[in-house]
DNA sequence: CGCCTCTTTGAGCTCAATCAAGGTGTGTGG
DNA sequence: CCACACACCTTGATTGAGCTCAAAGAGGCG
């Protein structure tokens, strides 16, 4: 077992575990794991039994599962700070209703199940915090529900906002994105995210280099979210 | 004050209730009222400050908001037993999600916010049904996600399965339910769902009457959720 | 009795899917 | 070191599912 240490204080910097106490997260990741992935390492599958949760803590992970007609649909990007698979944790025999996979290198706090139906019981505050991590990213999901009848160039500029890291000062995407992985998210076809994409770099609106995104004027990738 | 009594009874018949203690029940229920809805009435309004939580009894609500064009997009269907906005009730200053609107002559119990926030130390189990019932709304709205590529007659066939009632023999639907709002729901027009569904009834896979939907052949309904 | 909601059908159009073909860069095994 | 597979990106041409628009009938209700 390694030092955990340094672990906490990386909790400690989520805004989730701020106002935790270190002793209270000291027995939270008690026999967790720090797990590291390359780029398209499986952490877990959906459909199999669910024995951690965890916390991502560098890099990205999306959640994704098979579409009736087999293919991947991704149902969420998971950056650092989020918790992943602590919804199911409170069922008697849970499974992972999706699968997560890394997008680049990344590491992840793989936390044993137990730890979850033990902690509530001295940490409320966790489990609250915990609790509005989940309702947030239901509100994501029931944002793009909202979404659904509008056109593909709007779902685009929604995803590319939401998306924006807060802590960089210019407005790049804090993930690397394939075309195909947008297509995959949005429920869309790669050509068509390929064309929106080559007309707004044509226009300046946006710069892609590799899977890096950068938005260059934030005021019209804004105003393609209002119905033309 | 109204005698609970009753209720605590109705409550205890839904699943989620089923290991609670009446006594734990009636902790959780304290300063509660049941609200009596009529069709289109509106429980809460998305966006209004979050003062109670709270379970359907009977009848039906739909869970809304507004889309980016001002129409309504129907996020979820409510039926007795489901518990509304408890995800929001941990958040230091919440607001409702999406707002809640009675499909015909429904009974709602309110219960107060602090009531969440006090039965929670003294009840663990009763949490973890009220988060699994969450976890259970995000699967669908995933599932739902995962079928965004699908055509419109798979995604209504797999809203008809996901909406019969267990309790019924004949394969009727729970609620009843307007041509708008299968659109609203689906992501898709009016017109298009009529289409689908009076060929449905022309080929004698479902009887619609009113707004109420049976299952004539089911392995019909289900054969249209594989890709063509 | 006029208004509103819900349903229905037809005609035409459009957005984005599909199909096809080709280009680039990276890893890898012979 | 080369060949080959593989993942990703790109562009053009064609097509079709489902949208919009239009028009109308059938309750229900204040």
């Amino acid at each position: 077992m390694k030092d955990l240490g340094p672990i906490l204080t990386e909790l400690s910097g989520f805004e989730i575990f701020k106002k935790i106490p270190k002793q209270k997260l000291a027995e939270l990741v008690k026999n967790s794991e720090v797990v590291l992935s390359e780029h398209r390492d499986l952490l877990y599958r959906a459909g199999s039994a669910a024995s951690f949760f965890g916390v991502v803590l560098s890099g990205a992970y999306k959640l994704s599962k098979l579409s009736l007609s087999g293919e991947d649909v991704i149902v969420h990007f998971s950056t650092p700070g989020d918790v992943l698979a602590a919804f199911v944790m409170a069922h008697p025999n849970p499974h992972y209703p999706v699968s997560a996979t890394a997008m680049g290198p990344s590491r992840f706090l793989k936390i044993p199940r137990s730890n979850y139906l033990e902690i509530w019981k001295s940490e409320p505050e966790l489990i609250f915090q915990i609790q509005n991590l989940l309702s947030t990213r239901m509100n994501i999901l029931q944002d793009q529900k909202a979404l659904q009848k509008a056109s593909l160039a709007q779902k685009l500029a929604a995803l590319i906002l939401s998306l924006v890291d807060k802590k960089s000062d210019d407005l790049s995407l804090s993930i690397p994105l394939t075309r195909k992985e947008i297509a995959e998210n949005l429920g869309a076809s790669v050509e068509s995210i390929i064309r929106i994409m080559s007309d707004w770099s044509k226009l300046g609106i946006i710069q892609t280099n590799e899977q890096q995104i950068k938005i260059l004027k934030p005021e019209k990738v804004v105003s393609f979210l209002n119905p033309s």
